[in-house]
DNA sequence: AATCAGTTCCAAAACGTTTTGGGGGATAAT
DNA sequence: ATTATCCCCCAAAACGTTTTGGAACTGATT
């Protein structure tokens, strides 16, 4: 609650000489500014970072926007990661971080630039907006720099961090063909995620590569849900019994579609391969433990946030990074033997 | 980046009738307020909450401040659910949310009044603090009021939210004991935690109740961590063979013991009945399934926001709210047949 | 004695709001 | 014609900092 002022006051001196002696200026004798510093200690005073932003219209304070912040996410912990990842970073250099979260609602409300400058934030890290999200032409817009995740859309003040989807999705089909498999599924998530789109290339690629056709039926949407995977992976298996492994987008929906595989009474890995993508917790915990591409969410969070901070320092920078995946073996899957 | 001065120049009028005019207040004229709400919008104007707080000595922020903020904590995702907890809450009633997050390292820079006081929260949530932390003396004397998640402290300014540990462990051991075990042990999280100790009397009572004798020597120290409890549950085992129930006072505990029986040759549930405490996503996927104690950690953060935010509006309430827990029975509990 | 350089300090302006205490004009009441 | 009442508006102060542009002093140099 104690201002500069009463710091001046209780020294004797004005309040210049306490602003230029806290913040370690030349100007000012060292006895004055230790007598200062006692003092600043003794009335436990620390400066209000709202009166400095105001005056040097710097707030040092990024804002992490999540689109859908709901406890449904606990289940991938993907934006718990990524925060986990923005906080560090922004802590050791000295950013603050405030969290913003909207949903369709919300943004109607609240543009995109009124919720930014309003909070002063410098600059933004967008995490879990969808392609046709309406903030999304605002953020290109926009001057204030910001960064999206799995967005990968570039301007002068935007940036984007995403990892090798295509790639990562290419090595888990290969790897599936390579057991043996001819007759693979993908269970894709919703086509408004751009994630959703490279892994379906990547799907095609590694068929492609591989000398196996490529059938449209045999991709379907789950929607990154695990309810809808499960749905729409018994239809699949019911129509085309002939499929032996599955590619899911997300280790979510792979939890789904082995559900859905069990209760059709197939046993896992025998009767039918999968691999999901992400590796997540729950993915080394299941029965079987699920073989996965991964991905790292936090590295996703704090590259984006190191990539930002180098923007607003107004350093040159590539302003996009695209993290590698990485394959890890489980039991979900097994040579194919029909 | 339009300040209230240019929406008044535009529109002809001073900067005092804008403000008044875009806070509803009723002493301007309906024409006059149109006109400026529309040149506000043209000019993308929102009002700067930092020059706002500033002069108006209120910030509607707080401040949800969690000691440890690790990547670790998404197997439990005890902080990421009370943050959406407390996100929510705080949305709905219009209070901006800060996240600090500090460790023992940073305790030692910056006192919690110097956080507080910078950042000019008007209240603080705390989750994740240790009982034997140094912020916390200091958040009983400090004036700001602040809500503790699992600590049960109360003062002028100060109350918590808990859930009912003694109940919960009372209700996991008796059923247990219901189903025939007489060697329970308990793996326990470490002393600095109040929960422990809450779980540890909750363990005893139903021994008790069931006429089962206490032995100290059954219960072990698993730190809350999935490794140290299964070393300790090796041990534990080894030494007492007689054991066939063990009640954990977490799920990541009991997914460390049940690897742990697991390795050492046993079939679960048949040779040993295992109950954890949380009821994590992890507990429902596992192999066996695991009964446990469900304690909602979203409304845990939800009711801590609404507790604080009656607080600060100087509502006379009742500080603090104990939740009821619900027994949640899976497959990793059978009846002892020994 | 006058100039210069260096050291240590300070008054005032600025940042973008809200609030206070009125001012002026129009209309109605005396 | 004066007074009272509204209605609509505004100038200035305040919030707690940082920064700018000197001022006042002390020694040293001319």
């Amino acid at each position: 609650m104690a201002t500069i002022r009463d710091v001046a006051k209780k020294a004797g001196v004005s309040v210049t000489t306490v602003s230029r002696a806290l913040n370690g200026y030349s100007d000012v004798n060292e006895k004055t500014r230790e007598k200062i510093k006692t003092i600043a200690q003794e009335l436990n005073y620390s400066p209000s970072l709202l009166a400095r932003s105001l005056v040097m219209k710097k707030t040092k304070t990024i804002g992490l926007l999540v689109s859908g912040l709901r406890i449904e996410g606990s289940k991938d912990n993907f934006t718990f990661e990524v925060l986990c990842g923005v906080n560090d970073c922004a802590g050791e250099l000295g950013y603050e971080l405030v969290l913003i979260s909207t949903d369709s609602k919300k943004q109607q409300e609240k543009t995109y630039n009124q919720l930014c400058n309003e909070r002063k934030v410098e600059g933004v890290i967008l995490q879990g907006i969808k392609t046709d999200d309406p903030y999304l032409d605002e953020v290109l817009k926009s001057e204030i720099p910001c960064i999206l995740i799995d967005i990968p859309i570039e301007s002068e003040s935007v940036g984007y961090v995403t990892t090798d989807n295509k790639g990562g999705a290419q090595t888990a089909v290969e790897h599936l063909a390579d057991l043996g498999h001819k007759n693979i599924a993908m269970i894709n998530g919703h086509s408004q995620a751009f994630v959703s789109r490279e892994r379906l290339a990547g799907y095609q690629d590694a068929l492609q590569k591989k000398g196996i056709p490529f059938d449209e039926d045999y991709v379907v949407n789950g929607a990154f849900l695990e309810e809808t995977a499960e749905l729409e992976t018994t239809k699949l298996l019911t129509k085309y019994p002939e499929i032996t492994a599955l590619f899911c987008a997300s280790d979510l929906m792979a939890m789904g579609a082995m559900r859905a595989a069990k209760k059709m009474g197939k046993i896992l890995p025998r009767d039918l391969s999968v691999v999901g993508y992400d590796n997540i917790i729950l993915s080394a915990y299941s029965t079987p433990s699920l073989s996965t591409i991964a991905q790292d969410r936090y590295k996703l969070g704090f590259e984006a946030t190191t990539i930002l901070t180098q923007l607003l320092e107004g350093r040159e920078v590539e302003k996009n990074k695209v993290l590698q995946t990485a394959f890890i073996k489980r039991e979900s899957t097994m040579k194919n033997h029909k």
